[in-house]
DNA sequence: GACGCTCTACCACGAAAGTGGTACTAGAAT
DNA sequence: ATTCTAGTACCACTTTCGTGGTAGAGCGTC
């Protein structure tokens, strides 16, 4: 194949100065085009359908909602759709939901640049791609029980500084209850206490303060 | 005036990906120049120096050490430094604390370009410059009494899950003495609990995780 | 149908946390 | 010199948390 095509780029982030450094970092590459922008995830989807792009680089926090639905709304419609998720955020929690969901890279914004198109010229050859710094910290809690729905919720109102008797009101179960969730979030999490089942919890991407 | 000077620009922050970002954007501008570049904190020090450039944009969170303590490194030598923080963070503290140490502006990193470059022009004029928005963050908060450093000592060790008991051994003081501060972190953080504590502590940029 | 998981609920008990006082000291500020 | 602030300490008391069990209902799976 003499015939030297680009490798077309969508990118999507609500920075509009790091979209720039994107793009500068991109059109510098010979066999990468950067071919649309957005915001938004709103924004995204509709300029996914339009441009249909070879790779997407994905930001995970977005205005209007999570860079995770993005991905989970653009490969319900485009299944082969190569998306990289693009971000500052660590928590092993929010990279196991990206993969989950199909993404098919995870690349932090503060690596080198040289990683970012690397991944991108990997993950358009229809091949997966996480740096190693990122696989380390998906390594790090392998094997131990995700919280469940409902013990995400009562983490929520123990972080918004709720008593037990009240998270039980406002959850419509008994404090009993509420002190039963308690007790299996912090084993599940590690915990010693329920503030520091917060903390961790927060370091982890399990909930946003 | 007939001879234009560029305004000689200085960026500081270890995401490669938004320094070119901004480099995009400031040499897009007739009367602006990347004159030099640093991903730490002594190089940024050290680079200053060396280049004495006009504006210099400084990000709060460097591998080394905090952006403030750059700033106040760099002020303390050269107290005419015009510096304006760059970055994600909204906690009114870290606002505070930029400006005490003698910032002339606060941009956040997913404001418009042309706003970063209206708020360089404006500093180099010598004047100061803060959005409307991080203003807002601020004015949230005044009036409200800032916590003791000792009282940040005690929330960072709950927030570690410590018990009361334990923050005193650690901290020589006794349980009482503790007891006291939580009382008084509380109250001054509007908390209902020492969770609730954490959780806005982290928000407002008091403490990180 | 038996198993496993999640959510629910209750009980009892000891351990912390949180509340409301008083009070002394050292240093800064006026 | 006096006032103010931050930090220290102790006490008494109530409330909440955290731990250890047991157990049934509902749902999906194998």
């Amino acid at each position: 194949m003499s015939e030297q095509r680009y490798i077309r780029i969508f990118s999507v982030d609500d920075h509009p100065l790091l979209r720039e450094g994107i793009a500068a970092i991109i059109n510098n590459q010979s066999d990468m085009q950067m071919v649309a922008q957005a915001a938004t995830g709103s924004e995204a989807i509709q300029m996914f359908r339009q441009h249909l792009p070879d790779v997407t680089l994905l930001d995970l926090r977005l205005p209007d909602m999570s860079g995770i639905d993005v991905l989970i709304a653009i490969r319900s419609e485009f299944p082969e759709a190569r998306v990289v998720m693009l971000t500052t955020f660590e928590g092993d929690v929010d990279i196991r939901r990206a993969l989950e969901a199909g993404a098919r890279g995870y690349v932090l914004k503060n690596m080198p640049p040289k990683d970012l198109v690397e991944v991108i010229r990997q993950v358009n050859k229809g091949r997966k791609r996480i740096p190693a710094e990122v696989a380390a910290q998906l390594a790090e809690y392998v094997g131990e029980d995700d919280l469940t729905e409902r013990e995400v919720d009562v983490l929520r109102h123990i972080a918004g500084g709720n008593r037990n008797r009240e998270i039980g009101e406002r959850l419509f179960i008994s404090e009993e209850t509420v002190k039963v969730h308690v007790k299996h979030i912090m084993e599940k999490l590690g915990a010693s206490d329920r503030t520091q089942a917060v903390a961790i919890a927060v370091r982890r991407g399990i909930i946003q303060l």
